[in-house]
DNA sequence: GGACCGATTTAAAGCGCTTTAATAGCTTCG
DNA sequence: CGAAGCTATTAAAGCGCTTTAAATCGGTCC
């Protein structure tokens, strides 16, 4: 009496409807003898409903093996509590973001959809597929952008740039302060007892810029201008490579990298040079990459704290999103060293063995 | 006369309707003096409109910035043309098959959505997710399925699980032959002149059983079967480590790691001891990893072609999809050996130095 | 006994796009 | 000259869900 439809097979418990296309919301209104728009309430948790109506509808929803059709809900719907992330998915860090944002996201109610960039799929083109998503708010990863299309972006939805600076008055950014972190990498090594610390620099580009400027702007800080030596350099494992016979023709006892690639590159040519670390060159890489975390190298560096960058980035999108914040933001982070084995005081004579 | 709509500002030509929401198609139709079914056509290309209206519905969709909601497509359009893909996006080697896999989708006019596994989010969650955006068929890379659920999935849609074997008549697989990479690599070893070679072994697991078994059915194809020799070991770099002084205690003048990782610790651990390589120890590595591709690492190492992996399957779900295949199939590709510069032939004098 | 209320429930109107059946013009043909 | 046959275009019916306004139903109150 109360359920006298008898169009549902009297299939097993758990069974989902095998026969014919996926069950609709109205199918499960049928089979609870209630309207579409009840299922609908009591399946998103709405007030209203009252408690009998509850339990006969979540059993016909489970007896019928009922899943929202996600694509339905978000047109009907006026939010789709979707932010989009453009990201490289062959880069570990931004992989390791993006873990982190998801997290992030889920805990405020958001979904994440990803979007990467591949040889045929550039950044413009990654971000307009997620706008297609109807996406709420996007997260740039790194973003290159020449042509400064991101600030009118910006102006249309939440954007927010992690890692990379950006002038625009519309973006929000995430980042780590770079020259902090190369700073507390010098005041590391000059706690030790170094004093003639050298960089391997990271080329051109706003990153390795900033490292390099907080390279130099610690060496003063610790009295060691006259000592400052930048060996020149890219981002690259052969840039290390390269760089360590004039590190050795220095009088240099501890370097800095202005990254983990260089730093590793850097390990490999001076073992092969017989050069002893820590024990006779102390080495400093910066990112904290897996590479850095590898037993067999177990590398000082300096972490970005990705899941601080993932945290904020999300947040951030939330303030504009659910509180209504309009003028742009920067969120600067604090880098953190993290200690490995390739550091240790100089030796005791300080001439160059 | 043509355009007697004067609702539309007069703004500059490629100016995005800025006030107010986003255009839709009617906007767009308003615009160009047609029905909201013509610009439907003309936008998808579909063959039925005039060259005359195209022109004008081409121009109208410039002029407002027009972009289609792809959720209100989808809803609407039978298929969605999306396949989903579940990956680990901290896993590099997912992230080399995504990037390719993306390019295959979209040769084929399907579009990629990922969903990673995270640490709140398993398998059968992130596949779910994936379900409720519409795909038509998804891939699993390496998927655990230890509940054997992904069976039954692959009953109402069409599965490929990538890398990982699986015994189900409904679930398609991709993978490279494991056994089949190791014998090539024990042939590279054997034509340079060893007869000595052993095998770091990747402890239990369907991929490192192959590859063990793969070991020892090579030997003994080269008449080697009485110089078989496994060491113990996994799939980390620590294992590499601790398998280098049992190798050295052995004959072995080369030596086939189970993983990269694995081979890499190999090389630290004979870097200390003062074993070169590949003067005194040829070393194959497995998965032709980033790592292995390092500059200063250059290891020798079977490639598993994530390209072609890709391929195939987004070429399996192609089928089934478009050309209605139902019985499952099993791709099994040959791996590829990458030669770089850690194999050699052994030293002249074939006593152990 | 009729107006009034609060708690539930329902019918119906979209969300923005695709698709199908039907219409309107024009040519061509018997 | 009317029937046929085309082609270009449109009106309208969904896609599956959310949401709003209206309807229902016991009770209450005076």
């Amino acid at each position: 009496m109360t359920d006298p439809d008898a169009s549902a097979p009297l299939a097993s418990p758990p069974a989902p409807a095998v026969r014919g296309r996926r069950p609709r919301l109205s199918d499960v209104a049928a089979r609870a003898g209630v309207s579409a728009g009840l299922v609908s309430l009591v399946l998103r948790h709405q007030p209203g409903p009252s408690e009998q109506t509850r339990a006969r509808v979540f059993e016909a929803a489970r007896e019928l093996g009922y899943r929202a059709d996600r694509t339905a809900s978000l047109l009907a719907r006026r939010r789709s509590q979707h932010l989009g992330v453009v990201m490289d998915v062959r880069n570990t860090f931004h992989a390791e973001l993006v873990a982190e944002m998801d997290a992030a996201a889920t805990r405020r109610g958001y979904d994440l959809v990803l979007s990467t960039l591949t040889p045929t799929r550039d950044e413009r083109t990654a971000t307009e597929n997620l706008l297609d998503f109807r996406c709420e708010g996007l997260i740039l990863i790194g973003p290159e952008d020449r042509a400064g299309w991101l600030t009118s972006l910006g102006q249309e939805l939440p954007v927010v740039s992690v890692g990379r600076r950006l002038k625009s008055d519309s973006v929000d950014v995430v980042r780590a302060a770079d020259d902090l972190g190369v700073a507390q990498a010098v005041a590391h090594l000059a706690n030790l007892g170094h004093r003639d610390i050298a960089f391997v620099d990271g080329g051109r580009g706003t990153i390795a810029s900033d490292r390099r400027r907080g390279y130099r702007q610690a060496m003063r800080g610790h009295g060691l201008a006259e000592r400052i030596r930048v060996i020149p350099g890219d981002h690259t494992e052969e840039a290390g490579i390269r760089a360590a016979p004039e590190l050795l023709n220095s009088h240099a006892t501890a370097v800095v990298a202005s990254n983990d690639r260089s730093a590793v590159g850097l390990l490999d040519r001076l073992a092969r040079l017989g050069t002893e670390v820590p024990a006779s060159m102390s080495v400093v890489g910066y990112d904290d990459s897996m590479l850095a975390r590898l037993g067999h190298v177990d590398l000082t560096s300096v972490s970005q704290d990705a899941p601080r960058q993932a945290e904020e980035a999300v947040a951030l999108l939330a303030e504009r999103l659910d509180h209504g914040r309009t003028e742009p933001r920067e969120v600067l982070l604090p880098p953190r060293l993290v200690i490995r084995s390739t550091t240790a005081p100089p030796r005791p004579i300080s001439t160059t063995s």
